[in-house]
DNA sequence: CTGTTAGCGCATTCAT
DNA sequence: ATGAATGCGCTAACAG
């Protein structure tokens, strides 16, 4: 800025106006002022900008498992369209289920000073984001943190899940097999519990046999389904609800020939799923993420800092491989 | 980190010498300003001190289409991975191929002095760029800068084009149509021209009425199949080919049950392709992030700064759909 | 309308 | 082994 100053031949603060579209400035000296930033190709420094101004650095953090899963995809898309509206640039960071990279990444994130922290929680333990007296919003997406009291937008799981057994037992089901992820995660545990409570609806009766609560990937998704079909016939599900949308893949790897009979009812959309008519109970991963960075980013509500906590619906879709009845 | 240095009883450089892990510090005082730095929940500045340092930011900026589109979501997280490496953040950003806002885009980037930029252009002008007096690298992905001379990483298009062709060809289509991207594209391009010499040397005529190279989305594809499949029967193709997964995806709902009576190889691995029994030619995204991540991040080879290019190989997957004969 | 001075939070340089 | 002064690039608060 000093180089564009003195090719301009005037003060330090004269460009900086300049810069700033600020009123005040002869026309002359800012004809003269932009050609100089033009000629040497000048840009102007915004971190300096930001730290001498005190103003928000424009930058949100995101901490999600993995930007490859299409579903965080989505979300981080729509966090990048909400952090453009307030002109703000996105970090992307992908913990991998790994309270330890989780806490790496969020401390990483703090110390660039981001205005707000958008986090899918991995780690038990966020309290010590506020002990660094981090001044923006945090928000947690998909679950809820295990400690701290903050901003949440989930989506309505218990509900998503009994929606998809209620749906099978209505077609006839009575044995109805539960693949997802470990029963450590949140997320898992309230799908199981819809789960449980449609059965229990249904009069029908919880069997541990069918309830595979494990790692929630494609691949253990597809060797659980794998397994369920070759139980004997009297204990063999005729149906499967998938918890995720990694499951539902692997569990249609795993189906493949079978698929059409075996009722599947898949958790999350995914690609191709009307093609391939797999009925599943649809969430919005694009509102999802949408809410979450207008909670963080916009204004806050007066009063004394209260958390909110968003929980979006869910829809269940029907295309065929939920209506198949049991056999 | 002047609080902290008041609690501990030290200056303000004894605490940084802490924070920094540098040596010559007497084990109390490390211990007292250990305990400040826990008890005020102090977190360093990361940018105030890359400032003052001149050190890198640790930050990278990577410009894709749009990270919803899952190729560019595992270009982002190959990128990310490489930069975790490096210690650096990720700075994603959409450009949904507006020249206009990658250019906004990258001077937002620039502004925010990221150490490296990994671009997949969308405009035909990145001199700017180096104007700036960019001090880092540049890398562009997928597709060569229409000006700048900087190190890019692309795919083998008109060779994975040629190779689907041959292979249609191989099992006796005559009439081939082409669905893809706008022809502005340098990737839609590529693919068109290795579709144009496969065909050659097939011994077959290109007709135009078979070439439908438009907006390469999901819905543009579609249309485009549904209308070629409307010609009448001595017009119609007999095969397609879909030059990126989106048109892939497009075609498949086309298609829907027409799709084991026309033969159809796709650009660009897609979930589930193997279940649906797809041919494609298959891409390496997650390696084409990781290349261009290394190139910018990695250590400059010394002498004349000489622009570097890596072109990845493809790959003929057959699965069944490639391999229907003509009727 | 314009320029000067001071200082954001930190690290470098050189004292002590 | 520690600290004081200086300045990174920029803007706020004043002067002129």
């Amino acid at each position: 800025m000093l180089d564009v100053a003195t090719a301009a031949g005037v003060s330090l603060k004269t460009v900086s106006r300049v810069i700033n579209d600020e009123q005040g400035v002869t026309p002359t000296k800012v004809a003269l002022v932009k050609a100089a930033i033009a000629s040497l190709g000048y840009e102007r420094n915004d971190i300096a900008a930001s730290l001498r101004s005190g103003a928000k650095s424009r930058t949100v953090g995101l901490v999600i498992e993995d930007v490859g899963n299409p579903f965080y995809a989505v979300v981080a898309q729509a966090v990048e369209d909400v952090a453009r509206e307030y002109s703000s640039l996105l970090i992307t960071t992908s913990a991998r289920e790994d309270p330890e990279r989780e806490r790496q990444l969020i401390t990483a994130l703090l110390r660039r000073r981001v205005d707000a922290l958008l986090i899918v929680p991995a780690g038990p333990d966020h309290g010590y984001i506020a002990s660094t007296g981090f001044a923006g919003n945090t928000v947690f997406l998909d679950r809820p943190p295990a400690d701290s009291e903050a901003d949440t937008v989930l989506v309505d799981n218990a509900v998503g899940a009994e929606l998809a057994i209620t749906h099978l037992i209505g077609h006839g089901h009575r044995r109805i097999a539960i693949v997802g992820d470990a029963i450590s995660l949140y997320t898992a545990q309230e799908r199981l519990a819809g789960y449980r409570r449609a059965l229990a609806a249904g009069g029908l009766e919880a069997d541990d046999e069918l309830i595979s609560m494990d790692h929630g990937t494609l691949d253990s998704a597809r060797e659980a389904v794998a397994h369920l079909m070759a139980l004997p016939s009297e204990h063999r599900p005729t149906a499967v609800f998938t918890a995720n949308n990694r499951c539902t893949i692997g569990a249609l790897h795993a189906l493949d020939s079978d698929r059409d009979r075996v009722g599947l009812v898949g958790f999350d959309e995914f690609e191709l799923a009307d093609l391939l008519g797999v009925t599943v109970v649809r969430t919005d991963p694009y509102r999802m993420g949408q809410v979450a960075a207008d909670l963080a980013l916009g204004t806050n509500p007066e009063g004394p800092r209260q958390a909110r906590q968003v929980v979006l619906p869910v829809e269940l879709i029907t295309r065929g491989s939920g209506e198949i009845p049991p056999r």
